[in-house]
DNA sequence: GATGAATGAGTCTTCATTCAT
DNA sequence: TATGAATGAAGACTCATTCAT
């Protein structure tokens, strides 16, 4: 009843880091569960916060959904335009420090767990799929794509299909990162491939195929 | 009283057909909608039959989605174990053989689609990716390993660690697989790469990839 | 697809025993269970027909529920009118005779069931509750009654209230055979009152209170 | 925009009186019309609240059965331990005290709707008989007990079967509140016998019963 | 007549969303 | 702002009833 100014704060949290935590909470809990089977209860109760609070912030489910694709996808679309453009660097080294880089920012982050729930979703949510494509995959797609374009231009590599190539380079990484993300749950740990090894030797795999000595025919245009 | 001796019957009894007709409606949902946004009623209605109809088949949703699972994999498990086994080809031809197969029968198959539903779902029904796992993913597994273990045997194929080449070899059929199911829709169909040119340069990559004389240092063992 | 007419009879049932058969297996049923709670599929499989026979002989659950009360309770009633009318016995006698056939013929019959089943649906049945109110409570509360006016009249019973009176001979005897139903389930068999001691008791007792110098002189009217 | 700043709110906030109130609604459509019965939406406007908010007080219809079960008869336990101990009472005086206090808090109180629905639904929950059954019956049938023990070890009672005693004693109030709550609705009040014509009656013919001189020699252990 | 496959109205239950406090 | 009690639309599931065979 005392209205002193001295009393003890009942809320330890900043406001301002409110929409972040639910954000995080969120995350892990669509990608854990599927967007159906996460109930706002659960995301608002891992916040730290109560349920009409996480209302005070977003909308709706659905708005929440969209900020999580949202806020995990663009600071990694910022960090996509920095990297890798014009660089001095031989294709083959360019080529490498991208796949690398690939893994480190999108395969070992949780980008893993947001395609696999973008996947998941995409019939139910078209145009979040289609956010993810346009900001996520086209990108990327566009610069591999550049990558393989000069290094054929330049001799550099051999003259591969660059669209299909670009496919071919990335669905194993791609693959590795969504299934992190569900089944690998199933195999006891001494049995999968440890990321860092099929990185390693897909790298190799790729640039042995785009050497331009090899007689990989059929990859010819 | 009656205005018409003709008036179509307002059901038939086809106890036969009703299992494998609603299985099918119920793929097609789950793959498209995934298992939450899926509503029994529709599964009923796609299949033709009254929502109670798919309760004298079905104990439950659960049951149908691991009977839908079941059904799709169980005859391409059979199929499995009649492929590849002892076969007089050289080792590049069965890899061959053995890609260009599983793309028919599973990538180019529903299991594209099952396999993302699977994916989506395997935190919420653990055992039925485990089923998955240890019915469709193990097995093939182990064939394309022994594969390419044969070839490295007998000298036919450089000497790579199997089980991160064999990751290396399915993962851009499988993505493939799982992305004409979810994102691809996304895309203009102009803008897709052909599955047939995708599978081919693949081949031809992993081939070469092999090749004992290949260059790729870092993927030997 | 022969039409030979020395086929074996594929139904072993005379069909006009069916009514009887799905009258006893309701009755069972709808003691054991309730109204609700008692599907037809179930009396129509302990009758040992389908579920479609059954409504060839009742239009409705409540038909047959209905159906049953009554088949239960009319031979009850012949029984009834029949006994304890014009009898030279002594009052007392009647009286010790009436409630000896009333536990045999009521208390200890399905009758008990019964009495437990209306009570329990009175509130959602109550023509059924009605008709055996009047067919059975009220009929039998007339005997009583007029068995203990008759014995008042001639001095062989004490004074007392005829209607109050009949309610207390006759609530021991009703309350066993509900509960014989329902809670007597619970008590280990050894640890439950004989009905045949509670009735020799209870007998006694009756026939001590209304002795004509009993001094229970609240009971006189 | 607002057409009024006086409109009533659309909900109160009452968490300390609805699961009461809830409780209450429930007890009474239970009695009246059974378990399976009673709608839980009917239940929630019966409360003055929605279906929804039910479920924020009890899991579910057999939750809330089972509370409303345990809300009647608990503070009734209570009642019970706390009477009829130790007194200085002449046993007869004692036996007419029970008697009459166990109408007025049990016969009367809305014990006599519960103990009709736990005997329809035995056969459905037997926990729930079962706890009635060693929570109500039995204390309750063990302090008759021991008061017809004491009056007969103090010769004040002729000496009689206790266990059965007890049951003829409690058998007439017991029937009267079950029917209360089922058949009584269908006579006409005045032909109803008034509880407590009944009760003193009935108190009358058992302590006639039980005086020591008393003839019925049947009853004798 | 007999069967049991098919139907769909009726209920329980969940959970996103609102709003009094 | 923050809370969490209250709401009610939506969906799984049951079972009395109908009707093609």
């Amino acid at each position: 009843m005392s209205t002193s100014t001295a009393r003890s704060p009942r809320w330890e949290r900043r406001k301002e880091s409110r929409p972040a935590e639910l954000l995080a909470a969120a995350l892990e809990l669509f990608v854990e569960r599927g967007y159906a089977a996460t109930r706002l209860e659960e995301v608002a109760a891992r916040a730290g916060v109560s349920k009409g609070t996480l209302y005070l912030y977003f909308g709706s489910k659905e708005d929440l959904f969209k900020a999580v694709v949202r806020d995990t996808i663009v600071p990694l679309i910022d960090k996509l335009r920095r990297g890798a453009e014009q660089s001095p660097l031989a294709s083959a080294e360019l080529l490498r420090v991208f796949l690398a880089d690939w893994w480190e920012h999108f395969g070992a982050s949780r980008l893993g767990g947001l395609a696999k729930l973008i996947v998941a979703e995409a019939g139910n949510f078209p145009e979040v799929a289609r956010f993810f494509h346009d900001e996520v995959i086209a990108p990327h797609s566009e610069v591999l794509v550049s990558i393989i374009e000069r290094g054929i231009e330049r001799g550099e590599f051999a003259p591969v299909d660059p669209r299909v190539a670009a496919h071919l380079w990335i669905a194993p990484l791609a693959l590795k990162a969504i299934w992190t993300h569900s089944m690998d749950a199933l195999s006891p740990p001494e049995l999968r491939v440890a990321p860092e090894r099929l990185l390693r030797t897909h790298i190799d795999f790729v640039l042995a195929a785009l050497r331009p000595d090899a007689a990989a025919t059929g990859a010819r245009r």
